[in-house]
DNA sequence: CATGAATGAGGCTTCATTCAT
DNA sequence: TATGAATGAAGCCTCATTCAT
């Protein structure tokens, strides 16, 4: 779930475009203390009231800036996406290649958790716990569109002759899931950019097309799907 | 969490209430049943009235049975972990080296998830609905252990040479977080062993030293000290 | 409650006249039981599970010796009071007048709380405790004989002259009182033997028919029923 | 526990949640009904469906107004608390000696007994039930508070020889318990008054020191020291 | 805009009791 | 006789939500 690779700022704009100002930033502060909240003690245990406390407000505000809980999380899942688009999109631009594009977007992820750690934490945190809820939320979805977008990256990497020739979902998964372990060691407190470094490292090993010896270390290279 | 190295088989066996076998046998039929709910709407849902009612019998029971909702759950993680153990060390018992068995503990990890997927989805839920609840937990040390004995694996095998010069945890904890990676693959109905074939490739990929000799990538080479 | 005038030792003789010897020990023990348990954790929380973890039996056992767990307190009550008539009796046989009785009344329950601290707790317990249970439970009616008597007592002492005139139902109902104060005092492990002592010169003094002084210090001595 | 010497008047107030005057107006609502559900079935039957039900309200308002039971019963032993504390305190005032206060003492708790019978007989119910639950409470200090007060106004009557030369502790728990015996007398509908004038008679027989001069059983002797 | 008040569903637990063996 | 197994009622609590002001 922390991986960012787009973000369109503000789900909603429009629904209702006459938005007072004080309400965006009432709604804003909202969502920051919902994130905190979520951060620390896990999506379940994030009531309504919670929250409302740690934001100094009645209960009925939050019904009231939002309809629903429901709609508070998904606020911060815009909200966090929205961040984390800021953070990366000037270390992706500058990249020319999908191998730089790779490293960069690791780097610059882990970078982000670092910068953010309690704001990813709460996204990641709302993702492990939709389990619970309602199956299909509206970050879902951008989460596949995430993955789309990675695989197409190491596609154009392995039709260029730089990545060799590995399952392309496999390895985005993949990809994904080592940043979530990475967000783990970053909420930790542990140093980032160590761990940045180690995972460009793997990863560039995992991908790098070097002349594979023949011999066949592995068999199946089979669309796993 | 789906890494399964070791398991001690039914703790608190034998303490001081001794198990009629019928007894036992419910307590492992409700143990399922849990599993099974787990699995479907996660930890945060599985009330104990859903598992009563899953298992047909009354919500008296589970309490019966099991002091609390939290040793019900002890008990769904011991006997995932104890299914995984078994699955797993047939497997790893015959692998002579540190690459080996790196590819056989992901092989074998994702046969066991291929073959019991729902347990293995419900051990997943219930660590990720772990931050919601106790700190401290009966599994977690457990888990722990799991990945200190990847790291010692993947330490003796740079020792040995036939690892590059990585860092041992983020190594052993990315590749738990490939694996869970490969849980999400199997849950959702699609094919295992391609995904396995590939998780082995990158990783193989992501650890080998340098380039092996020729013809034969890096065989086990059995320290002759 | 404490009070203990007489007893009629084991009710229900005569309902099932054919006890077993086995079953009628049984029964004993259970109440023996039965009466720890009240003592420490009073009778709300004496249940009937507490009860049986203590004999070292099972659950079952209670409810098939006892219909119900009221007839397990009335046994409860039964027994104390079967002891307490025991305990009183001789010391008040001896007695010849209605001033020798009261203080060897009062001397005696005090003795008696002394030597079976827990007993006269778990009684105490119960009556305490049955305002939430049934209204009336057999002992309750007994408790009211036992005034009554002790109203007789007192009622010949002042015929005799040697008591003032005081009412008799206030007097009576009064040093019941006391006792249970006394039992409090017991059961927190200190010295009964003064406390006793104390008790008899203060209802002494407020029985004894020593020439009032002119001036009526207090009004009414109508009855206040 | 029916014993009220001081009052501190609703503790709690004003405890980092300002009081509303409709919130306090609730809570004092629901707290009489709390009392009345008390006093007749006892505490521990008095369960807090059965108070809502009585307040003619949901059962959620309850843990809206007080986040628990036990705040709810808190309130109940402060609440009486404070009611004794005003019925009890102008008759106290204007007492001079030792003699007076004890005998005013004993009148005034008994009219307060009259006057709030549901009250005092809630309280005294919540004290017999505290037994089986958490063994400190708000109330029992003050309690104690109590015991100590009416000694040190015995001891003072000793020293004055006012009072003959009894135990102070075991005096003062005796009228404590004798104060209880008169409430069950007025729980039960028996006429107050002429109760109080016995136990006065009772008590003042009980302490007073040897024959005072005639004429003057033991008037005031205010000392001219 | 904001709040306090109220609601009712849902969850976990304890417990007395019944039943089949 | 004794036991383990099962049941369902009742209690307390948390929470998302609605409503009137």
């Amino acid at each position: 779930m922390p991986m960012v690779l787009e973000g369109d700022g503000g789900r909603d704009r429009g629904e209702s475009e006459r938005e007072t100002f004080i309400r965006g930033a009432r709604r804003r502060q909202l969502v920051e203390c919902a994130i905190e909240v979520i951060a620390e003690v896990g999506l379940a245990r994030a009531s309504t009231v919670r929250i409302a406390r740690r934001a100094g407000v009645s209960r009925g505000v939050l019904t009231y800036h939002f309809r629903d809980r429901g709609e508070l999380i998904d606020q911060v899942i815009a909200r966090v996406y929205e961040l984390g688009a800021e953070t990366l999109e000037p270390s992706l631009r500058v990249t020319t290649t999908p191998r730089e594009f790779l490293l960069a977007f690791i780097g610059s992820s882990v970078e982000f958790y670092a910068a953010y750690p309690r704001h990813v934490a709460a996204l990641h945190a709302v993702f492990a716990g939709f389990e619970d809820d309602a199956p299909t939320r509206g970050g879902d979805r951008r989460h596949i569109r995430e993955l789309d977008r990675l695989g197409e990256l190491l596609f154009e990497g392995q039709t260029r002759g730089e990545f060799r020739d590995f399952n392309v979902d496999v390895m985005a998964r993949t990809i994904r899931q080592a940043l979530d372990g990475a967000l783990a060691h970053v909420v930790a407190g542990r140093p980032a950019q160590p761990y940045a470094a180690e995972l460009q490292a793997l990863f560039d090993a995992a991908t790098r097309s070097a002349a594979p010896p023949s011999g066949e270390p592995h068999e199946a290279h089979d669309d796993p799907d």
